[in-house]
RNA sequence: GGCCCCGUGGUCAAGCGGUUAAGACAUCGCCCUUUCACGGCGGAGACAUGGGUUCGAUUCCCGUCGGGGUCACCA
């Protein structure tokens, strides 16, 4: 009897590796294209860093005529959450990030070199256990996991590295006699790697992002087909990045120090080795420490918490690639319209150690991302956003023409507003503008300097009945703010104010912040002007009517 | 604890043997302006620390301190 007699005996119908080799051949790509993924777990919603991940492999793969797939990693039943598959799709949906290849709804993929799903691809695992048992490069351990246990607080006691290795590896001793003998009798076995690694001995690596590193060889006999059959995440990454042609791992950095095992095992299994790019994760500051962003802890964890809040995708993914290569605003303003995906990014000036998420900065870009659209495009999207999330806002834009105006109140210049950073804001941005919600409101007005209401009321009259006309001109409509300003004893100009404060109560301004409240009840608005040509006439009026009383 | 990685303003970060140590966000002031936002100008603010190496270290080496990761039949 020799390990192949053994192979067979434990996995006695699968597949010789060949067939798996001829079915999934070397991909025909230009020169330099690079294929990766993204492989999340279906473990629930996608975290911010999982996106993160998928932006950073899906713009190395881009520019280079590669590939960007996804593959779900669920070879973990206990963890598995329902239609997590399905999220997992629809999230990198909503951000527009859909890869060119793997699953695109819970059970649906496209691409030749599939299942993407790990479950789906215990066939495939389990032939290149055989392949490894077959020349003596795994073997089946008997051990439980209680004597597994016991073994590794005998390590803990006296003081040694913890772990199935060297001495204590005890089923790696088994004859092939004795091994087969014990399956025949019927017991449980899970297949370990047979490690030749010595710890003494150093390699070296070089990450994309990490630049050179320098490990201890692997010398664990990890397992690499579990009790139920499945393959542990560090055998199914090396079957299926070999048979998916996979030229880069992009992943988190956690995983930087099970590269040893790694290259061992594509070593062992006749595999060329990807390169690697090991990613810092995104951090958060807690109580001046620095943490990843935790799922339980942090709700801007969740992707899903950026679409809740209406932060537009596009926002997310230039602040994350401001993350990852810190030039691109550099490239941004100097390419206010392109896509991102004309950026040159670069998996190399990725920074080693993890950032702190800052969600003022996002914001930020949340604006200028924002400024730039049409009115017609931000009333498509706050709608969009405001149908799942704020009825009240539905309702509003119901009036499609008026919303429009509304939102096109300066916008489209050359200094367009930056007021708006996320769609959750556009609510109280524009409410004050629609009379059925302005007319029908208690207002608590606050005209700032002017406060007796004997002269407001003098002022809003004044201004109704004697200065104010929809048909002027701008600077005619402001000419006779001014006019009423002189007539009720005010400056006309600020800046003669300014020289003499005290010949004059107040100023233009002044006025001007009297008209601003009684007409939207707030002393910070956009172009009034622009205003009262949007409300029109009537509701002009009738604003100012209902300030005085 | 072993092993690995990292340490430039509040944050993200350029620079990597000789620089007035970029830029962005945030912050403060001024200007523009009928308010706000935008925009413009300016201010404050950093090379963790101790030793080397060197004519010269933020940049190279070592220690210290600090931070992070990893040591599963989880990924």
């Amino acid at each position: 009897m020799d390990y192949k007699d053994l192979a067979d005996l434990i996995f006695p119908n699968a597949k010789d590796i060949s067939y798996y080799e001829e079915k999934y051949p070397e991909r025909n790509l230009p020169e330099g294209a690079i294929v990766s993924r993204f492989a999340p777990s279906p473990t629930g919603f996608v975290h911010i860093g999982g996106l993160y991940q998928a932006l950073v492999a899906r713009e190395a793969t881009k520019r280079t005529g590669g590939i960007f797939f996804l593959r779900v990693e669920d070879t973990d039943q206990k963890r598995e959450v329902e239609n997590g598959v399905t999220g997992i799709v629809n999230s990198l949906q909503d951000f527009d990030m859909a890869p060119d290849e793997g699953m695109i709804t819970e059970t649906e993929e496209i691409g030749n070199y599939g299942p993407y799903k790990q479950s789906l691809r215990k066939d495939i695992y389990q032939a290149y256990a055989k392949y490894l048992l077959a020349q003596g490069k795994a073997y089946p351990c008997f051990c439980t996991s209680e004597e597994v246990e016991e073994i590794r607080k005998k390590q803990e006691t006296a003081k040694v590295r913890p772990g199935y290795y060297g001495i204590w590896a005890k089923c790696r001793n088994f004859t092939i006699e004795e091994a087969a003998e014990k399956i025949k009798n019927g017991e449980k076995c899970i297949i370990r790697f047979k490690s030749h690694g010595k710890e003494y001995n150093k390699i070296k690596h070089h990450d994309i992002i990490k630049g050179n590193v320098n490990f201890p060889e692997n010398d664990q006999d990890i397992v690499i087909i579990k009790a139920d059959g499945l393959p542990t995440y560090h055998f199914a990454h090396a079957v299926d990045d070999h048979l998916m042609r996979t030229t880069h791992v992009i992943r988190s950095d956690e995983w930087l120090s099970s590269v040893p095992l790694h290259l061992q095992l594509f070593y062992e299994l006749g595999f060329k080795a990807p390169k690697y790019a090991h990613i810092a994760p995104i951090m958060k500051n807690d109580n001046g420490n620095k943490r990843k962003l935790s799922k339980r802890k942090d709700p801007e964890a969740a992707v899903n918490y950026y679409k809740e809040e209406g932060i537009p995708p596009l926002a997310v993914k230039e602040y994350l690639l401001n993350i990852a290569n810190s030039n691109f605003e550099n490239w941004r303003r100097a390419n206010p319209d392109k896509s991102i995906d004309e950026f040159d990014f670069q998996l190399n000036k990725m920074s080693v150690s993890g950032a702190l998420f800052d969600m003022v900065k996002l914001l930020d870009i949340g604006k200028t991302v924002i400024s730039k659209m049409s009115a017609e495009e931000v009333y498509e999207k706050a709608l969009e956003w405001a149908k799942e999330y704020d009825k009240e806002l539905v309702e509003m834009l119901e009036n499609k023409e008026y919303s429009l105006k509304v939102l096109g109140i300066e916008r489209g210049n050359k200094k367009p507003r930056k007021d708006i950073s996320k769609w959750s804001e556009v609510k109280n941005n524009i409410i004050y503008m629609y009379d059925d919600k302005f007319l029908n409101t208690d207002i608590s007005y606050d005209y700032a300097k002017i406060n007796d209401k004997e002269e407001i009321n003098k002022i809003l009259k004044l201004y109704i009945e004697e200065y104010f006309d929809i048909d002027h001109d701008k600077e005619t409509w402001f000419n006779k703010i001014k006019d009423l300003a002189e007539k009720t004893g005010y400056a006309r100009e600020v800046k003669e104010y300014k020289k003499e404060p005290e010949k004059w109560p107040g100023h233009v301004g002044d006025i001007s912040t009297v008209i601003r409240v009684a007409l939207t009840g707030r002393q910070n608005t956009p172009d009034m002007y622009e205003i009262m040509q949007v409300l029109g006439k009537e509701s002009v009026i009738k604003r100012l009517e209902k300030a005085r009383s």
